[in-house]
DNA sequence: CTGAAAGCGCTTACAG
DNA sequence: CTGAAAGCGCTTACAG
């Protein structure tokens, strides 16, 4: 009664007991009482890697607010592979998690998840869209994200804007491509895009394409990521050409370093430790309320087009650190 | 004893229990096993903050690790507050988690923490050490990686070199400046430190420090960490001044972006992803064989200069992803 | 191979 | 307030 906190306790006694409790070095097992209650104090947090520091973000997130919940984070890593995923998985069930955060591994199987979720009710997906599946879902709205992106580059007079990186076969890939179609049909422009892997070394070695055509060579990317964009500012300057004066980049997900450019890279701002937060409260929402509602499906997170801050920051301006490269 | 794997069960028999289990969706409760066992299958996890890539990078190959020996992760952040430290270690402790690996928070009270984790065995601490502890520790030989890297560049012709950023008190920067000073005393050089945040923009903001003494200005530094050396490069481009070509700048840890710059900045690497895996491993061992010697103290990770590749990199080699920062 | 019993550390329900 | 009993889902030990 001590231990959970009865009013029937008298304070004397109560206090008699938490001596003798800490005289023990009695730590509460809270695996058994969970057994007991048929409760759980762990959700799950799955994926892919967390040395990307979008997912690293989250993961922060995630665990900051389910910790102030009262609940612990499993964290499992799929490293993109679904059969990983599957393994990490069903490791990850045997441990009753109360709910589960799932970023799917790119090719993900419907059916193989839902096998190896067995009837899990609180498992919210993150990021990721999955044919089929009905689990409740937090995802970027991609669309519109890449949309504005490219009016941006459009509106500053740019006519060959071409969307770069990424694989086009991953759905937000897929996604933020179709965003920048629109933007530039809208404006009667002609689109083009050139694929790499998501990631600086890859970005950087596809710089070339841009220039492929030399009778309309392109004068701005919208990037598929923050990595990509940095791979080709990369790529860009070791042509000689200076990225944010010569040529136009927009990122996606605000990681850390887009703001330390100068001026700022414009980017599309994910702000993934808040979605963290998010994905956590779903979560927690659905299993205090379990046969609440059907699916949720929540797409229209904060997304805005950062303006770069302009080349004339002050070099003594602490709160903004210069680096060479920006959008105009 | 199907569940169990065990010999005795019939073919004919195993396959159908089986079916059965896979009709009912049964998932092993291994909570409730491990209760019975007095066993544990998983292993905490504390560290400041993953939006560090340095402690994500090591927290990717924690998980791993223990993924591959079949155990799973739970994880804490403690944002560098010993007070939050402590109610997340409470909170994991609940949990009965077979180990834990700690990487305290700057201010750690070694008492609290003992009394936070009881008499727990398998504790490992990673990165900082703490006065009167006497849990296995994993560190880096910072003393050695700043001694070299500030060799590094005294063999290149400085004189003026500056031991730049991090919090004086934190062990690990006393370290380092530990390492630099020997390097300075060793080639009868005057030495000098100037402090700042161990984050980038701290880092910028002190960049002006470096030429308060007309008379003998700075010509190269040795940054406490990486992100105090992009910091630094940020600060020195706002002035005008050109990192790698007027003034030379070295980095701790090797994160992603210290190879992505052309030449690629010379840092000293910690590897943490193979760091993660050795915590695993060294927990792991602690578990299994309880009783098994005293202290373990391994400090003397691999640690090395990397040479900068030089400003002869190709553009098109996109294997040597060209930045402007760089150190001689 | 089968079956029944006890116990891991808790919570719940109930009798006093 | 106190105490004894049952049960969460497993494992262990033992009798048949």
């Amino acid at each position: 009664m001590v231990l959970r906190g009865s009013p029937l306790v008298h304070a004397d006694t109560r206090r008699r007991v938490e001596e003798e409790l800490s005289r023990q070095r009695y730590v509460y097992n809270r695996a058994a009482a969970n057994l007991r209650r048929r409760t759980s104090s762990s959700i799950a947090l799955v994926i892919n890697d967390l040395s990307n520091p979008f997912f690293a973000e989250f993961a922060a997130g995630v665990d900051e607010a389910l910790g102030d919940a009262g609940y612990v984070t499993l964290l499992g890593s799929t490293g993109e592979s679904p059969q990983r995923q599957q393994a990490v998985l069903a490791s990850l069930m045997e441990q009753t998690p109360a709910g589960l955060i799932l970023s799917p591994a790119e090719g993900s199987d419907v059916a193989a998840l839902r096998q190896v979720l067995g009837r899990h009710d609180n498992v919210l997906l993150f990021n990721r869209e999955l044919d089929g599946a009905d689990w409740d879902m937090l995802a970027l709205d991609n669309e519109q994200g890449a949309c504005l992106a490219t009016r941006h580059l459009i509106e500053r007079g740019h006519r060959h804007v071409v969307f770069f990186g990424g694989h086009a076969q991953s759905s937000s890939c897929r996604q933020r491509r179709s965003g920048y179609l629109r933007a530039m049909r809208d404006a009667s422009l002609l689109s083009r895009s050139i694929e790499s892997a998501p990631n600086r070394q890859d970005a950087a070695a596809h710089t070339a394409e841009l220039f492929d055509d030399a009778s309309a060579p392109a004068t701005a990317a919208v990037c598929y990521n923050d990595s990509v964009a940095l791979g080709l500012m990369a790529g860009l300057m070791a042509r000689g050409i200076r990225p944010g004066q010569d040529f136009a980049v927009t990122g996606f997900d605000d990681i850390a370093e887009a703001e330390l450019t100068t001026p700022s890279l414009t980017t599309v701002a994910a702000d993934p430790r808040a979605r963290g937060h998010q994905a956590a409260l779903l979560v927690l929402d659905r299993i205090r309320e379990p046969e609440q509602g059907g699916r949720r499906l929540i797409a229209a997170v904060q997304l805005k087009v950062r303006e770069s801050s302009g080349s004339a920051a002050a070099a003594s301006d602490s709160s903004n650190i210069p680096f060479p490269f920006l959008s105009p």
